[in-house]
DNA sequence: CTGAAAGCGCTAACAC
DNA sequence: GTGTTAGCGCTTTCAG
């Protein structure tokens, strides 16, 4: 491996000088910056980012711990994470928790170690050691998908539960009484657990009951969520609302395959709306919550903090109701 | 923060000591190493990785540069890769390259410079400075999602050429003789040009010509799919040739929503087998990859090699023909 | 079995 | 403007 005092003796010059033009920073002459720049280029030389920053103490990395990346959601999120990150010059380090809040916590703990300078974790259901850890550590963090005012740490996000009340309007409106829930598992999951919130009060403010036993929870997968369609169905609902639109995806799916009619037979929600969602038919009326730009701001504001010294800052984005082919008034 | 010789002080030891108590190396008095690990309790120190990484000249962290995590087929073996490499102690570094060119190299020198023990890469098209710059960095590398006996690095991966022909049989028995093809754009995409390949040259072998005008080259979008299925039909074809599941899955929605009926009006076959093509109606006849086990391996082969300090072994995985409802006898 | 000390590659004062 | 030097936090010979 060759290192700056590889580069200084060809160039004749200090590590110092050498460090000084590869950085940019400090004055150099022309001369002496070109006699540099040509012993770097010839003997190939690559900057060992870990001797960087031990030296500076921070990393120019950041972290991202999610859930998984079969969910299309978070894929795309990543996506935009990294795209933003790059950009200004950070690498990301990618953790997939597989909601397990063990190998959750663990993550954070290697993430802590491997000296990421910032930290995205999605929720805010997290184990108390998680933002102990994180506090004692001093790592700036931030939540996304969740936004609560009273949160451990900076959100990103959208109020998961008042979300839904757009989508319980909405079925309201076009006459349904009877609807169930196909939510994803709400244990560990503030998400999951703020949009079956949602879907509660906002019928009960309606002066309707969701029964539990008209809530089924699922894993996001679409063999789950059509085999569970029924559990729901056989309550005698006319609409489901579902966690998400993997959720939805599946029941839609099922309810076609079985022969049904949408929205004339059933009323179907998702909420992400994942591009899949618009190219179904008929098309998955869903909760559009853009989790690029979601991304794209946890990245800014954790670099903007990182590089002010800075506390991140909390964000609320605005989720709006797309209307399409699935829900219908209801026939019965 | 709190460091190695904050605990030494603590427990009254040396730094030598901590060391080899948190790394389980030497050999310790039990009195000691109980000491130790209270003090290490007690101040809740944290080692830190990139001092560790400096010393050991090794980094603990694996880098992967894949192309997109919109097409769920590499959101997948993401999810794979992380996960063993995980539990082998690696951290993953992920970088998107967009499939860009120059970003991709761009990202190459970066992980170098980050100092990633191996280097997952996709496919076998990149630019000579890519290879060369890891050659010249001794940095392990793979290639994965093909399988090329004379490439420039290991891959682990399939024929992408004659994965196809499983593709092109099955229609040709099922007596189509006028296929056109959708495929991947192919330029800097090894890939897609081999998938290409193997269609054109197997079905000459059966005495069929794919002529150009019969191949239309999109990005892999629902979107875009949707539109090019019509640029590929006009031609007077009676099966369509997917470059993979995400191009297929638009093809079907597309010629679903426009009132055909598959496969009797149409063939469509695709490429990757996502969850989801096994899910719409008709489901989607496609190829099998295993994208999971192929990144698992990737992963094993790359920390193997890492840590024999021997060559990253390349690996053919198989592929199979998965014939489900889009595919059935030509009518015309 | 444990401690002392050198050094991994780089940066940042501080001199010159 | 440029060189010197002292670390950043950790591991690892090498003595004892």
């Amino acid at each position: 491996m060759t290192t700056q005092s590889d580069v200084a003796n060809l160039a004749g010059v200090s590590t110092a000088t050498v460090s000084r033009v590869v950085n940019g920073h400090g004055v150099v002459t022309d001369a002496i910056r070109q006699r540099v720049e040509q012993a770097i280029e010839r003997l190939e030389y690559v900057p060992n980012a870990n001797a960087r920053s031990l030296a500076l103490q921070r990393s120019g990395t950041l972290g991202a711990i999610i859930p998984t990346l079969s969910n299309a959601i978070f894929a795309e999120g990543m996506n935009a994470f990294e795209r933003v990150a790059r950009s200004q010059g950070y690498a990301v380090i990618l953790a997939v928790s597989q909601y397990d809040p063990v190998q959750h916590s663990d993550q954070v703990k290697r993430m802590i170690e491997q000296g990421v300078d910032g930290l995205l974790l999605v929720g805010n259901d997290h184990q108390p050691a998680v933002f102990e850890r994180l506090a004692k550590a001093g790592m700036r963090h931030v939540c996304t998908h969740a936004f609560k005012p009273d949160a451990h740490a900076p959100n990103i996000g959208f109020d998961n539960a008042k979300a839904m009340y757009a989508v319980v309007d909405h079925l309201v409106e076009l006459g349904h009484r009877h609807v169930g829930m196909l939510a994803a598992r709400s244990s560990r999951n503030d998400r999951a657990r703020g949009r079956i919130k949602g879907v509660i009060s906002r019928l009960n403010h309606h002066g309707i009951a969701l029964p539990p036993r008209c809530i089924v929870e699922v894993d996001s997968s679409l063999q789950q969520s059509r085999k569970a369609l029924w559990e729901v169905i056989n309550n005698d609902v006319s609409a489901v609302v579902c966690g998400n639109d993997v959720i939805a995806q599946g029941a839609l799916l099922e309810a076609l395959s079985m022969g049904l009619s949408l929205p004339d037979d059933l009323s179907i929600t998702g909420f992400d709306n994942l591009e899949l969602s618009a190219h179904l038919t008929p098309a998955i009326t869903t909760v559009q919550i853009n989790a690029a730009s979601m991304a794209e701001c946890a990245a800014r504001e954790l670099i903007a903090a990182i590089e002010n010294k800075s506390d991140v800052k909390s964000c609320e984005l605005s989720t709006s109701l797309v209307v399409r082919g699935t829900t219908g008034p209801c026939s019965t």
